[in-house]
DNA sequence: GAACATTAGTTCGTCAGACGAACGAAAGAG
DNA sequence: CTCTTTCGTTCGTCTGACGAACTAATGTTC
């Protein structure tokens, strides 16, 4: 159907083509929260065989942004408050660790790097639109956690970017945490990368993440219907 | 060659069980790091098809205990040091807030749980054998991860401490270190279940993390010859 | 006409067999 | 002894098949 879609082989197995395409989908909001993936839609869709798409799905299935439904199949996941709660308490210790380590570990070179940024990000961030924010707010974690020198946490922490998925992103729509966002952000960029303070850089991820938490709560009560009484 | 393996279906997929067998043989020490492991060889090690064994590998991979080498196959993971200071440093951030969440969200009744468990532990831990040792900081585990009431965070530990595999056990073999282990233990109880202060809770455990990381380093080196002028 | 039993269709779970591509080891040539 | 060729191994992928479990449609009975 939709031939565009069609995954090309180039030297990488082709389930991880696979894969990151159907990931991006997911985060993308192509499909949503509890659609099924049926996997005779996958083969056509992506123009490969049952093999491919069914090792694909496993991957998926580790990562949780798919689940499997015993003797239904997968469809994507579906997050609870109590889930994006705990996701945010996870990801708020681990992103805590990261600002830790970059004060300890970082080089010059990274120290600059994120200062330098941060500057930019006052016009890529501050007064950017949904894209260039998202975009910059990559290239911060990016450099936050290579000066970390910790490749297990990086990867770990962009597991759980991956699972709240779209639930990140509405922060990026609301100027009012926008800016208190920037703050945080310079307060998090003082700390790791001018005073190389581990403690407060650590503190302050953790603040960054939990105000973030609190209005991930906030937007998804506001857009999933209220089913407590269900 | 080794029926006893074989695995027997029984309402679960079958994949499921492979996995399950495939991990806790690696985690046993059975296959060691940088082994090789051959689909047809694991398909006949437990009587499933290519299929099976596949799907298996896919999700012990994106576990990292498993390696896949492009056009190579799979072989266990091989850590090196650099692996297990960062390993333990994430299980340090995770395993200090399990403790915070314990004394903020933990019932009166998990509480008790816990300071029941190391009463018993005085035996079973401190002067228990490997085996019991190893049980019982499971479930010291169990209890700690029930009363925080994040299970996104038990799973991703679990995962952690599966990935740091035999490395956890070393701690058990060493005299010295279990009983220092019992005082941290002491203390995270205090903290978590009496006195209910998150802070000390989280303290306490990344501590005992710290300490059992820099053991397992030390063990590593002992254990794996020096290839750092390689 | 409603409740229940039966049937047919869908989708997964698993298996078997096949083929090409990439790698490694062994054999042969210079 | 080194370089090249050849061959076997193992993965990556595809195809086709079958039973089991679930869903929906159909039909039967009261």
């Amino acid at each position: 159907m939709d031939a565009s879609r069609r995954v090309t082989p180039v030297a990488a197995p082709l389930r991880n083509l696979v894969v990151r395409a159907l990931r991006q989908e997911i985060l993308d909001d192509v499909m949503h929260p509890g659609d099924r993936l049926l996997e005779s839609a996958l083969c056509e869709r992506y123009g490969v065989s049952r093999t491919v798409v069914r090792e694909a799905l496993r991957q998926l299935e580790s990562e949780r942004l798919i689940t499997v439904l015993p003797n239904r199949g997968p469809i994507v996941s579906v997050l609870s408050v109590h889930d994006i709660t705990s996701l945010y308490e996870v990801r708020g210790s681990l992103e805590g660790l990261a600002g830790e380590l970059f004060a300890r570990n970082a080089s010059e070179a990274d120290a600059v790097a994120l200062i330098n940024l941060l500057d930019k990000m006052e016009s890529t961030y501050l007064h950017g639109d949904l894209r260039s924010r998202g975009s910059s707010k990559d290239t911060f974690y990016r450099i936050l956690l290579a000066g970390g020198r910790n490749e297990i946490l990086a990867e770990d922490l962009s597991r759980v970017h991956t699972r709240i998925g779209i639930f990140r992103h509405y922060a990026f729509l609301d100027e009012d945490r926008v800016s208190t966002s920037m703050l945080e952000l310079r307060r998090i960029v003082d700390a790791a990368a001018r005073q190389r303070d581990a403690a407060r850089a650590r503190a302050a991820c953790e603040e960054h993440i939990r105000l973030a938490g609190e209005l991930a709560i906030v937007e998804y009560r506001r857009r999933v219907p209220d089913l407590t009484h269900s």
